[in-house]
DNA sequence: CAGTTTGGTACGATTCTCTGACTAATTCAA
DNA sequence: TTGAATTAGTCAGAGAATCGTACCAAACTG
């Protein structure tokens, strides 16, 4: 394929999808097959204590209506719920709901599995060095940080 | 936000996401607004000489039928075309057009000046670290391969 | 309080994506 | 060499994701 020295985006834009791939893999082979990729996303990226609709877009990259259509089906397949946020009248929270926080085990184990495949083939040095280099990049490149 | 350890598929998603965002901008303010970040995803993966649809739907992780799909639009808009391939009757080969090679300046310079960025940010030795760790990870992680 | 900003929704249009079914060319195996 | 299986790609149809424009309501600002 004459291989022409990829850059880093694209590098990142493949294991990105494997680990995506694994993860809704799992996700579904645990029955959870009503969530998509898309909303995924969005539900990766609801902080602990609930997230603003426009956090969440931010976080996920997408238009705040995208991501409101798809907190809506998050919401009616039980997954996430939301809640009036308490210090501002206009706003609301996007919450885990019961379902949801049953998704997380399974996405956290599913991800430090992978992560320790990574490991493996990189050696756990070279490993710890792409995610100290990729949390100092965050810093530079998250529109939400 | 909270933040809890971010899992690196997703410091990965959040790198790359800013470098496509940059590249389109380039794109988009060099006059070649009409290309669309899925079709960009697929010509991206265009080798040298020219690459099969199957291939081009691996490497940009998508269906055949929608690699065809976004194709057919690159080559509507002229930057790709369709050439059948000397070695087998049943494929063609997608190559860049005309129009197509004249992105590849702008590209190739906007993600050099990304990466120089990221460079000055994390200090040369890391980034070529990053680099060497992702290409290396590609590896075990990319279909295409 | 008037004006601006911010959080979110509604509508409509487009784009993207997949599944399933199909054709044609190639390869393989007996 | 012929029949079966595989591979490259297309077609048709449907569902999902995404955005732009336009709004409304609450909050902040001076």
């Amino acid at each position: 394929m004459a291989d022409r020295p990829m850059s880093v985006g694209v590098l990142m834009f493949v294991a990105h999808r494997e680990m995506e791939r694994r993860v809704m893999a799992a996700l579904a082979a645990a029955g959870y097959d009503d969530i998509t990729l898309a909303q995924a996303r969005v539900a990766e990226r609801i902080a602990p204590g609930g997230s603003r609709l426009t956090e969440l877009a931010e976080a996920a990259q997408v238009s705040k209506q995208t991501a409101g259509y798809l907190v809506d089906q998050l919401a009616r397949a039980g997954y996430v719920e939301r809640v009036p946020d308490p210090t501002d009248g206009r706003a609301r929270l996007v919450r885990l709901a019961a379902r949801g926080r049953e998704l997380l085990p399974i996405a956290d184990a599913t991800t430090a599995a992978v992560e320790r495949e990574w490991a493996r083939h990189l050696g756990a040095p070279a490993m710890a060095q792409l995610r100290r280099h990729l949390t100092r990049l965050r810093e530079i490149t998250d529109p939400y940080r």
